[in-house]
DNA sequence: ACTATACTTGAACAATTATTCAAGCTTAGT
DNA sequence: ACTAAGCTTGAATAATTGTTCAAGTATAGT
């Protein structure tokens, strides 16, 4: 069966003609494993929320106590500490107690490299 | 007032003795656009959904046409193009019309490698 | 003209999410 | 021991989101 004759086959859900079945399988089998779409999601995922983004924006300076980013941001303790528990649960942030402070931190280099690549295509239009 | 007398003023939100005023001032100021931090969190939010990455992921190889997507996602026509519609409003995509069928491509070289470096960001754990 | 295909769309539904509120825990100062 | 500060947590609420379903448009073939 000649590179031609494999273009020709019918594509499985359209009817009428079209050369589309080989790419179909080709796309099928190197399917990105189902896991690590996920875990692609997850990380675009907390980087989709304004306030973790500005969170990951001031430590990216300097890292904070909670009552510092709450400061910057104007919210509550109580939203950035829920906000940081997620930076938290996805290993985006580390925290070291000193007395009754709690300081974070980025855990990761790769997260600004995520981010600023995100800014440049946005202000890069 | 002296670097050191700076950094000793107390912290607008603790009440205890620390540092942290003039990095709360100047993180206040250089503070992103409200706008773009927005669109930032724009840009993640339409990479954060599995469908959307195997969409983008598929549309890597070569332009394709909705069945083509349906098949390889086994997903109904209904939810691929609803799913489209996001990516194509965000210009992730753009798409030609070709009789009674749509073929997508993607838009934009540099969605690409936001999508790799969080997919090497997965991989390298 | 009629029918079927390829695709789109709006409404509906369940699931997820961000913030607020109230209450909690832990540490520091008295 | 007591009080207050710094932070966390769970429940509640409103808002957003992904998929399905039913109905729609436009094009191609007969």
């Amino acid at each position: 069966m000649t590179e031609k004759d494999i273009s020709r086959t019918e594509c499985a859900v359209c009817e009428i003609y079209n050369p589309h079945q080989k790419i179909v399988e080709l796309l099928k089998k190197k399917e990105l494993n189902e896991e690590v779409v996920q875990e692609l999601a997850d990380i675009f995922q907390v980087l989709s929320d304004p306030t973790r983004l500005k969170i990951i924006d001031a430590l990216r300076e300097k890292e904070l106590c909670v009552c510092d980013i709450q400061e910057i941001l104007s919210m509550s303790a109580s939203a950035v500490s829920h906000q940081l528990r997620v930076l938290r649960n996805f290993n985006l942030v580390k925290y070291r107690k000193e007395g009754r402070q709690a300081f974070y931190s980025l855990a990761d280099q790769h997260i600004i490299s995520l981010f600023c690549q995100g800014l440049e295509h946005v202000i890069e239009g």
